[in-house]
DNA sequence: TATCAACACGAAAACGTTTTCGCAAGGTGT
DNA sequence: ACACCTTGCGAAAACGTTTTCGTGTTGATA
């Protein structure tokens, strides 16, 4: 910019054409963002009226508008949308906190929250916290000056074990809203999208007793992820139900990453399954490719359901029966539990908080029978 | 807000006091975010010695930064990055635009690039093309007005079939920079992530070809995918290097969603193969499950190796020798160079496009001998 | 002819910062 | 006693919008 405004505005009485020809100059030549201001300094009126203009104001005469679109669209005119930001007090952005994003079931609500924001005009801001309670304090952090209109989050496991929601409360506290997906807490009172885990588990369990399967085994995780204790839950009802006894050893819990294949044989070796349900698709798939090597005929002697129907569990060998979790329709709902109560925030309406529950389906695949 | 900017100037003079009280019973009741504007007030200093103050600025006292500061972490002050943005006319967004997000390759990419932006104080703002060069042009419409300092992508599978760039134009004439990475093209000047995609192939062929593999099967997609091409030209260079000949016949082409079992299943009805090269892991997977349901031995009778080292690969059964791409690697490169010039156009230096090349490894698993 | 809407438009405040420049008080050197 | 420099701070412009309010010019009505 070779002429501060200053001498503009000094220039402007004296040498009008001399700036009309810069301004062509400098607009053909370097292709810089044209503002309101200049567009106003052009066409000769003020800068109100070009705004109005633009915003199709009945204040305006018909003439005026059409005069201000029309340069307005021969230079390409985009409004600043840091300034209207700013005017406005909201971003029309949203930050989306999760755990993981090499993951399938991430990576579904992902596009389904994207999908949802982008239609409805809002951009997503996305953090992955790891896994980690620090990370993600940090993320939110970040986000919570000004950055975004609200959250989209899924707890990350270290929250979920530390129960410490202390960000959580901030955020309240500061008046943003926000949504939790998936892994969330009953601490919080605030939106939620969540998955019917306890029946969903039940479901598959309850394929496997009518299938006539009777030992039936679960690998899962510690204990504190809300996700596998809900599905643990369906599991012991489905049994219980039933009227078989819950065998405790039956029950294998595992570390989200690095697997173990020792623990595993031997959890085999030293217990007589016919039936194995898994809180996710790895667990599943892994434990599927081990009992196999050990000769295990998949379906036959042993059924495999799993969780997270994903790229796994359909190319897998046996394509693996899973419970699908729906992870774009989940997206879209959270993305649009959100949106709303930003809407309704800004024309000042109570809402009361949801708690929207996705129903999983189970994807039949060969690693069960019929 | 219940006193309008107009009154309080007014009342400034008659009743500090009175604002005093207030402002405290506000911040403690409703806790929103507070304003340089009203620390200055309270404290009966001016605004700009406030900034100042906060930014450490060698003018103030050391006297009037204690209190400053003190007085903001109180009321934990956090500047409006809205603002700041508008000022210094910078956002710290990087756009990030990719043609999938449920795919292990571009996740690991955007993991990568979501890390180094973080460490550098940027935030990520993510679009999914879908493949669709419409949704392209359309996403970075919405970025390119001031939303964002600059873009990384990986053009979408219609960008790369039509052959058309206009919209990246658009934003090299607005003087936005950006990074091309993966999916790239020669039409355009700028930054560049690529993956050895020619050399890759012939490690991988070559690989084959030293167990002593000679029917070297390619199973690959359309040719105007950038990768693919190169990738089939490194096929067609190790075979030609070591002196046998290209039998068109062993070149499969399938489409990148709905694969079709029958067309794979007479591919391997017509042709004697006893290696396949896959420029996926999908496709490989695919295949491997679908000869050894024919009986074919992997990877006694048939070797398979195939590129992205994702889920797939280290689960499939036998588990699949795989090109990694080092996704992380790539989305760090992408974030570096393109921070990199954003932050040199600020000082307004010049600086050469660079084309990086992140080098692929061959992760051998069961699916190949030796 | 005086009154009054309606119409078209402009001035200016506001959003929350950063930064330049100016100014007063006090100290230092001749 | 004078000029001059340093220190510490404030006024105001600027970033690019939106929006409220005020105002001058019409044309119609009483």
């Amino acid at each position: 910019m070779i002429f501060p405004n200053k001498i503009l505005t000094l220039l402007d009485g004296i040498l009008p054409k001399i700036w009309s020809i810069y301004i062509c100059i400098w607009h053909y030549t370097m292709r810089r963002k044209i503002t309101l201001k200049q567009i106003a300094r052009e066409l000769g009126v003020s800068i109100s009226t070009v705004s109005k203009a633009l915003n199709n104001s009945k204040e305006i005469s018909e003439d005026t508008i059409q005069k201000v679109q029309a340069f307005a669209k021969l230079y390409n005119y985009r409004p600043n949308n840091l300034a209207i930001s700013l005017k406005s007090n909201r971003t029309k952005n949203i930050g989306v906190i999760i755990p993981d994003i090499v993951h399938y079931f991430f990576t579904t609500v992902f596009r389904g929250i994207e999908q949802y924001a982008k239609m409805k005009g809002y951009k997503v801001i996305t953090y992955v916290s790891d896994e980690s309670l620090t990370k993600e304090v940090i993320n939110m952090e970040l986000l919570s000056n000004g950055s975004v209109d609200g959250f989209i989050m899924a707890l990350s496991a270290e929250t979920q074990k530390a129960n410490d929601f202390e960000h959580l409360r901030r955020i309240e506290n500061l008046q943003i809203p926000f949504v939790l997906f998936d892994r969330v807490t009953d601490e919080i009172d605030c939106d939620k999208v969540l998955i019917n885990d306890q029946e969903a588990a039940y479901m598959a369990v309850t394929k496997f007793l009518d299938n006539g399967r009777k030992k039936i085994a679960l690998i899962t995780t510690a204990e504190y992820f809300s996700v596998s204790h809900g599905r643990e839950k369906g599991y012991r009802q489905a049994l219980r139900s039933y009227g078989l006894p819950i065998q405790e050893d039956l029950i294998l819990r595992l570390p989200i990453t690095d697997l173990d294949a020792e623990v595993i044989h031997t959890f085999f070796d030293k217990n007589d399954i016919d039936a194995v349900l898994c809180v996710n698709e790895v667990f599943a798939v892994y434990g599927m490719n081990l009992v196999q090597q050990r000769g295990v005929k998949v379906p036959e002697e042993m059924e495999f359901i799993g969780f997270t129907d994903g790229i796994l569990s359909k190319y897998a060998k046996p394509g693996l029966t899973s419970m699908s979790q729906h992870g774009f329709e989940m997206g879209v709902m959270a993305a649009r539990l959100l949106i709303d109560r930003i809407e309704s925030n800004l024309r000042k309406v109570e809402k009361p908080f949801q708690t929207e529950i996705i129903a999983s389906t189970l994807v039949e695949r060969e690693s069960t029978l019929n």
